[in-house]
DNA sequence: AATCTGACGGGCA
DNA sequence: GTGCCCGCCAGAT
C-alpha cells in the first residue's frame, strides 16, 4: 500500500504554521515573518504565505498579514473583502487594506507562545 | 531538468 | 521617508 503521490503539503513546517495561526487570539494579527521566525525559518516568510495556500477553514488566515500590516493576502480569499471585513468584525481597524492599529493588535508568537 | 513566480522581509540608494 | 534590489524555499510550468 504505497503512496502514489506525495502530498504537496502536510509537512511539519506547514502544520506548525497552521497551529500557530490557529492560536492567534481574536482581534489580534501577526505577520508571516513573525511565524517564520517562531518556527526558526526567519527567511521563510514566503513559505508561510505558501503554506496558507492550502490553509483549512480552521486557520484564520485573515489574521495573518505582512510586516507592514497590509492585507496582502486578501486577494487570495474567496472574496477579496472577506479579510478586511472579518478583521473589522473582530475589532481591528482596517483602512485601505491596511491595519491602522497593527502595532497594537500585533501578536508575537515568540513572545506569547514562547 | 531548468526557469519563474510567489500571501515576505530586510538592507541599501 | 520612500523606493528599489536581493535573498530564501518550494511549487508550478
Amino acid at each position: 500500500m504505497a503512496v502514489h503521490k506525495k502530498k504537496p503539503v502536510e509537512n511539519n513546517f506547514f502544520s506548525d504554521v497552521y497551529e500557530v495561526v490557529k492560536l492567534i487570539p481574536k482581534g489580534r494579527v501577526t505577520s508571516y515573518g513573525a511565524i517564520a521566525h517562531y518556527l526558526g525559518t526567519k527567511s521563510g516568510a514566503r513559505m508561510v504565505g505558501w503554506a496558507m495556500h492550502g490553509c483549512p477553514k480552521d486557520v484564520p488566515a485573515h489574521r495573518v498579514v505582512n510586516s507592514s500590516g497590509l492585507l496582502t493576502g486578501k486577494h487570495h480569499f474567496k472574496n477579496a473583502q472577506t479579510m478586511e471585513k472579518r478583521l473589522k468584525r473582530e475589532g481591528v481597524k482596517v483602512l485601505n487594506d491596511k491595519i491602522m492599529t497593527f502595532k497594537e493588535v500585533f501578536w508575537n508568537p515568540s513572545e506569547e507562545l514562547a
